[in-house]
RNA sequence: GGCGACGUAGCCAAGUGGUAAGGCCGGGCUCUGCAAAAGCCUUAUUCGCCGGUUCGAUUCCGGCCGUCGCCUCCA
């Protein structure tokens, strides 16, 4: 078995994994803040951690993982203080913030599974860890890292000596005034707890709690969670890198503050999905493309996940439309190459196994996902190794990368279910006048066939027919 | 202003101090009535620019140019 090692952000280096528990590893997912749909910018952060936790199981290590999802809303923005997404989303589209957050939370789960993201052992609500979240805040303020303004109460940062150190923050540094301003905060990156419900107004989320009624701090849920669900110290906590300076930063000084442990061993943050020309792809930037439009665009859910493989989870991925077209044809490709393998062809048996070994390898690197899928195009290929043992390599690999290499389900000649009658009739036509060996007239019909939207594939005893739109 | 990342063929993208994976697209050929599919072959003397270290740098160091991210909820 290789070492697995990952690049960890506390040390910014790579480094070898050892779990506090050997053969356990307890692993921690930032989820998503449920007001709208996922785009596939947000979903690229949780194909790595499906393949990490994949592959920590094909090295022999139980897993225990928790997702969560941050389902009551924080501030909007300087502007909106009180005010909160989730409720906001709920007061445009006529429903109440728990409806919305659960209709969003169902969605994300559905696009996990449209890309063949495993669930984790448990999601975990923040709505549902309130007691939690106010228990931890009791214990920051028994040990004096909390202090109450009119309208929170908020972690005084200054006294959490490693403040900043995973981000390597420079405080002094740090955009004055960019942060949320807050009227007496005592330090600039102090951040809130708990904020108090405003006087004038009933928010549809609300708690009672020794402080006053009111809604925990963003911040507050992932370390109540974690601690609820894993225990004080975990191995793995993974995100996106936006998270690094401060969602993060705070979990850290709000959990190390409290215990007085280590809170996570290994950070691992996922670096953005970029549009050419456009920057981010972001909720708040209003540009951004959601599996189901991908879907709708007639692609494959798991063409995008081989997209996403094909660049390291720590660099940015150049996101277009002719980039995932190029994705998808090479995924579909490599599916038929497999289907195609001969079975009972046994030869090379060890070549395929030391490239098995070779991927797993490539894999332990941190990830490196690009590189074990150049290794499998490699061994597909190789002439000199029979399809029998290709095909017991490739399933185990695929146990990892979970691209369905051998699910023939979403290729596109596998689809033709829906064709209208007349166009198979036209074919059908067609196919007759090809055996009569009227050509003229067969060409005619491929024609037709061509402006409803179809493509004729001859085989040898019969034909397919292909939607022009979805054959991309 | 502070912190950080990136710049490899038309596109996506690995990579190493010793002479550039893989895929897509393109081109050529085979096969096919045509077409598609499939098969075979082919596609960067070069890794943003300029210096330095070295026997040797795309890979290390310095400078410059360019692109981008974070510092406010965002993956």
């Amino acid at each position: 078995m290789p070492q697995l090692t990952l690049f960890n952000t506390l040390s910014r280096n790579k480094e070898a994994f050892v779990p506090l528990t050997p053969g356990q590893v307890k692993m921690y997912t930032c989820g998503p803040t449920v007001y709208n749909y996922a785009h596939i910018g947000n979903l690229r952060s949780y194909i790595f951690p499906d393949l990490l936790k994949k592959l920590l199981l094909q090295l022999g290590y139980s897993v225990q993982h928790i997702i969560n999802f941050t389902d009551v809303g924080h501030l909007t923005s300087d502007e909106d203080l009180g005010d909160d997404k989730v409720e906001k989303a709920a007061a445009r589209l006529g429903k109440s913030a728990w409806e919305i957050s659960r209709f969003y939370a169902e969605a994300f789960q559905q696009d996990l599974q449209a890309l063949n993201i495993a669930f984790p052992t448990r999601f975990t609500y923040a709505t549902e860890y309130i007691p939690q979240q106010i228990a931890l805040l009791e214990q920051l303020e028994a040990k004096g890292l909390s202090y109450t303004l009119p309208d929170g109460v908020y972690y005084d940062t200054a006294s959490f000596a490693d403040y900043g150190q995973l981000a390597r923050l420079d405080i002094e540094g740090l955009n004055e005034g960019a942060r949320v301003s807050a009227e007496g905060k005592q330090h600039k990156t102090d951040f809130a707890l708990w904020k108090f419900s405003p006087a004038d107004q009933q928010r549809q989320m609300e708690w009672e709690s020794p402080w006053g009624k009111g809604f925990p701090g963003w911040h507050l849920e992932c370390t109540a969670m974690i601690f609820a669900e894993l225990g004080q110290t975990i191995d793995i906590h993974t995100g996106g890198t936006d998270h690094i300076p401060v969602h993060h930063t705070n979990e850290i000084a709000q959990a190390e503050g409290a215990t007085g442990q280590k809170f996570v061993n290994y950070w691992l943050h996922g670096e953005f999905l970029v549009l050419d020309q456009e920057r981010r792809m972001g909720k708040s930037e209003g540009n951004f493309i959601t599996l189901q439009t991908l879907l709708d665009q007639g692609f494959s859910a798991r063409a995008y996940r081989y997209l996403a493989l094909t660049a390291h989870y720590r660099h940015f991925l150049t996101f277009s439309e002719e980039a995932l077209k190029s994705a998808q044809t090479a995924y579909f490709k490599l599916k038929r190459l497999i289907q195609k393998l001969d079975a009972s062809a046994h030869q090379g048996a060890e070549a395929a196994e030391a490239a098995y070994e070779q991927m797993l390898a490539a894999l332990c690197d941190d990830l490196n996902a690009p590189k074990a899928l150049g290794q499998i195009w490699e061994l597909v290929q190789n002439k000199d190794i029979g399809g029998q043992p290709k095909i017991s390599v490739l399933q185990r690999i695929d146990q990892v990368l979970s691209l369905a290499l051998f699910d023939s389900a979403d290729l596109p000649e596998n689809n033709a279910a829906e064709i209208p009658p007349v166009v198979q009739d036209l074919a059908r036509q067609r196919w007759e006048a090809k055996q009569a060996r009227d050509f003229a007239r067969a060409d005619q019909l491929r024609e037709a066939l061509a402006e409803a939207g179809y493509a004729v594939k001859d085989a040898k005893a019969g034909y397919e027919l292909v939607a022009l739109d979805s054959s991309m």
